[in-house]
DNA sequence: TCGTAGTTTTACGTTGACGTTAACGGAAGC
DNA sequence: GCTTCCGTTAACGTCAACGTAAAACTACGA
């Protein structure tokens, strides 16, 4: 057929995407549950098809759960990417939720620092030890 | 009575805990239930107490938790200011759990960074917008 | 001595994020 | 035509980390 290039996946169905990110297809349906995601109907088999921008929010909410962000902030920080920029309040709310945002990541980096120096010295008490028995 | 100076408290009961942390009595119970604080009983009265070093513990536990570490990893990270310094094997696994801790928040850290560098870089574009309607 | 306040144990309830099972439908291969 | 392999919905189960409620005990001050 014309025009049918398909060097890169244009759909996916759902267990495809849940071997590439190892996940369970019912976690992927779950996500739609609470409207993370809104996967399309192949109208002919009632099947769910992903598309690449499907994809895409599907890597963010991974992400996003890789440290413990709650699935409905993962949504509010998502949705970010779908503000409609000619709205100007809808605008002036976005750049204040971001604000908030990145004050709160720079306390969890702040702390997650703070536990990395603490962890980093007992392992050096440590290993001293080791290093001065060895000796 | 000779010798009872105290000028800092030796030990709290659970509400004195629970206020100074915000948190519930329950919540101090549940800690104790999963083997994170073991608070001694005064037998005359079958109430716990807690010491200095059981406080101490406490700030760890809800330090732990203020971004997400499940209790039970909190467990293993606390369980590391005990560790008998005279047991070489169990000072070598110490420091090996230490190396695997720190590659895992080394990469917490990374992604915080990017979440926040992206959520940067929208918020600006969304500012930008809006400052340039206003000029 | 009584009331009030703080504590105890026991036990059941709750929320988020799925896991698991059941019961069913369509397509593909033989 | 039957099996096998996806997929579907609906519904109940689970686990962590407590919340909440009940019933009983102890301490302490007026
Ligand atoms: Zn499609
Ligand atoms: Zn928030
Ligand atoms: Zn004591
Ligand atoms: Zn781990």
């Amino acid at each position: 057929m014309a025009g049918t290039k398909t060097l890169r996946k244009e759909e996916y169905s759902i267990s495809e995407l849940a071997a590439e990110f190892s996940i369970t297809p019912r976690a992927i349906r779950y996500y739609e549950e609470v409207n993370l995601l809104t996967p399309h109907r192949n109208s002919k088999t009632t099947q769910r098809m992903y598309t690449r921008r499907d994809r895409a929010r599907l890597k963010l909410i991974l992400r996003g759960k890789r440290f413990g962000f709650p699935l409905v902030e993962i949504k509010e920080m998502i949705d970010l990417y779908d503000v409609d920029p000619t709205e100007k309040e809808q605008l002036r709310q976005t750049v204040a939720y971001g604000d908030r945002r990145l004050g709160e990541i720079d306390e969890m980096i702040r702390e997650l620092q703070e536990i990395r120096e603490e962890i980093f010295e007992f392992r050096n008490r440590f290993l001293e030890v080791l290093e001065g028995e060895e000796a």
